[in-house]
DNA sequence: CTCGATCCCTGGACGC
DNA sequence: TGCGTCCAGGGATCGA
């Protein structure tokens, strides 16, 4: 569930209150959605945060300063000190459930903590995912930069051009297109949703049939809708929570996500739920008409033409 | 190339 | 109160 505006919320929260902190130790205890635990225990303590940024719906904990461990051994390896140095980050990816905040020692531990990374200042950066859809990887260098070139533009600084362009390419329905992190990173069912309601785009058109207007409305809108959730700091569906502990408002103000046989507020028609790319898919019938396709077979009988079933 | 199906996982909603 | 069942959803993966 945390999407962009989630995301971006908990990044700031974390910027504020533990970039700049070192980390002492690395506790593990489940590790299935880390990609290499041990590399986590081998590289991370000792390390700086140097800051925290957002990469569509991934957090990247920059890291400085050398592992703890090798400042004791392998010096046989001097072949990487003639190396420049190479971008170094924790990647956290919360899934449909993740928590990453900061906690004094005393509180306690919660069911589904999964990573304790010990603060020098006393506190703990804990990880918290009851489904564990979230992920988790200690990636540097080429890894790093090859793990990020897979994903699409920002939604936030995409142009006109880039969007569209990235719309056109392929056949996919507009609403499979949002969803996906290699167009754009960061959007969500919810948001994706949002923004094809204010664009009175259906979700299951073909993103490349649409017009360049409507493209560039839905460009906007959806910029639009993502910065004023970010204002909000998110929508709280489930339990999310920022850094801090704290929801976000941006529930209230959702037009058709979780509104199902609610009245559309533009037109006041029931609002529907249908599966498209396999992701439940709200939206008004009325202000946001299904494609065209349905009406072929209509044509077909207004006219009577003579071409019975599909002939490729 | 694009799709649906399936899996991952657990909590919450719902029915009885 | 306590079951069982279904569902949600991001993303990887596989077969159609």
């Amino acid at each position: 569930m945390p999407e962009l505006p989630e995301v971006e919320t908990v990044v700031r929260g974390l910027q504020s209150t533990v970039a700049g902190r070192r980390i002492l130790t690395v506790a593990l205890r489940k590790s299935d959605f880390i990609d290499d635990p041990a590399a986590l225990e081998r590289e991370l303590p000792g390390r700086q945060i140097e800051r925290v940024e957002r990469f569509g719906k991934f957090m990247l904990l920059r890291l400085a300063g050398v592992p703890a461990q090798s400042a004791q051994g392998l010096s046989t390896s001097a072949s990487s000190s003639s190396i420049e140095p190479l971008a170094e980050a924790l990647l956290v990816h919360l899934g449909m459930t993740g928590h990453l905040a900061p906690h004094f020692p005393d509180q306690p531990l919660t069911k589904h903590t999964h990573v304790t990374f010990e603060l020098d200042d006393g506190r703990e950066l804990r990880y918290t995912d009851a489904r564990r859809f979230g992920r988790m990887a200690y990636l540097a260098g080429a890894a790093l930069a090859a793990e990020l070139e897979r994903f699409g533009a920002d939604p936030l600084l995409v142009t006109k051009q880039d969007f569209a362009g990235r719309i056109r390419a392929s056949r996919s329905r507009i609403k499979a297109l949002l969803l996906d992190q290699t167009v754009l990173r960061g959007v969500g069912n919810i948001y994706a949703d949002e923004a094809l309601w204010k664009a009175k785009i259906h979700p299951a058109k073909i993103g490349a049939r649409l017009a360049p207007a409507e493209l560039e409305t839905l460009r906007k809108e959806l910029r639009k809708i993502l910065l004023r959730a970010i204002e909000l700091r998110g929508s709280s569906i489930s339990d999310f929570v920022d850094a801090g502990g704290i929801p976000g408002d941006y529930q209230q103000h959702h037009k058709v996500y979780g509104r199902e046989g609610q009245k559309c507020f533009r037109c006041g028609a029931k609002i529907k739920r249908i599966i498209v790319a396999g992701r439940s898919s709200h939206f008004c019938p009325h202000c946001q008409p299904a494609p065209r396709v349905l009406s072929r077979s209509r044509r077909k009988t207004k006219r009577n033409q003579p071409r019975a079933t599909s002939k490729r």
